[in-house]
DNA sequence: CGGACAATACCTACTTATAGGTATATTATA
DNA sequence: TATAATATACCTATAAGTAGGTATTGTCCG
């Protein structure tokens, strides 16, 4: 089973990254990314395909009619609310609520429902963005800031495997800078900003 | 220099961990505790004797005169009042402020600036990441995944001065790999992520 | 005024990376 | 079991980046 993807959007900083590190709990998900701004929730979105958004309705786009209907009728992703408020069930549908004072046992048991259920459909796959678990740990290493050569040493393969695999790393993905792919492989949880020098 | 020990104390799991989170990337200092519960304040306070306490007046035990004649008489704890409330430097007294709503940046460097008042005493300053703003804009472009050639190009600057631009970045950061300048830029908001091909 | 710094430019020698190939053994899997 | 995918290896040329310099303008500030 394909891991599900969790967007985050809400205006405080602190609430987006407290979430995400208590969402590291669940097993079969992963934050993908964490959004501050209003007017880059549709594009994002739309980008990533998150399975799950988890938006603060302050940063609900009221006038984005694209992200509405992809939320509630097509039925792809499911939405939970993220507020201080208490009585936001009365106001607005959505798949889940989560409020600031929520506790985190709350919170993933909660998750961890939606997760179930969306499982429960079983559908197939659909990131085309394929890339070995070989490859993977090539690209982990390169987003880590190794030359070729030092990747071939650690890995004990030659200097020209490594470049095969980065050929075709770059080829799948469609990214040619190390920047690129040094964002794809944060963005994928392949590496952890801490870990580059 | 010993790293300067902070406690954190609010009602929110979310807020707790997401302020972690944040002051985790300060250099000089960690959190050596989370508290959620009004009755633990005092006696964690106490037995842990933190350098800095963050917390949010909800929890402030207004009966408990040791922990205040310790912050306010003694001046051994640095006192940062954390809350959701906008006008709170005008009801109450502290050292620091942090707003729920704040920024990663503000956060840090207000906090920066309470450690480098607590450590007076020792060194004058550490901060050798003085980066000049033309280099900030140059790293930039190398952190977008752009070449010497298109970085000099779009500048309308000769390769050369990229080049010569772009070994000063990398001995005054002590970084290297594109993917350490990269990670670089976007921890000091020279790019986000999403901008980066 | 004079020194420090920032921005610019150029040079050589050297190291790394990219783009285009080909090729073979192993491992899934249809 | 065939076939596709993966991991491995090597090659040539070319492009890009690094490390070590030097040097000329400005500008800011003590």
């Amino acid at each position: 089973m394909a891991r599900s993807t969790i967007l985050i959007a809400d205006n405080s900083c602190m609430i987006r990254k407290g979430l995400r590190s208590i969402l590291q709990n669940l097993e079969n998900s992963e934050v993908i990314q964490l959004i501050d701004n209003k007017e880059d929730v549709c594009g994002i979105v739309h980008k990533r395909k998150p399975d799950i958004l988890i938006i603060n309705p302050d940063m609900l786009p009221g006038d984005c009619l694209d992200v509405k209907r992809e939320l509630f009728n097509e039925n792809k992703l499911s939405l939970i609310l993220l507020s201080n408020r208490k009585n936001l069930k009365n106001d607005l549908k959505a798949d889940g609520y989560i409020n600031y004072m929520d506790g985190q046992n709350t919170i993933l048991d909660m998750m961890q429902e939606i997760l179930n259920k969306n499982n429960k459909s079983s559908f197939p796959n659909k990131n085309s963005e394929t890339i070995s678990s070989r490859e993977k740990n090539i690209l982990k290493h390169i987003a880590l800031g190794l030359t070729n050569k030092e990747i071939a040493d650690q890995l004990f393969i030659s200097i020209h495997t490594v470049v095969t695999h980065r050929k075709n790393i770059t080829q799948k993905l469609g990214i040619k800078s190390v920047s690129g792919l040094t964002v794809y492989a944060i963005l994928h949880n392949l590496i952890s900003m801490d870990e580059v020098k």
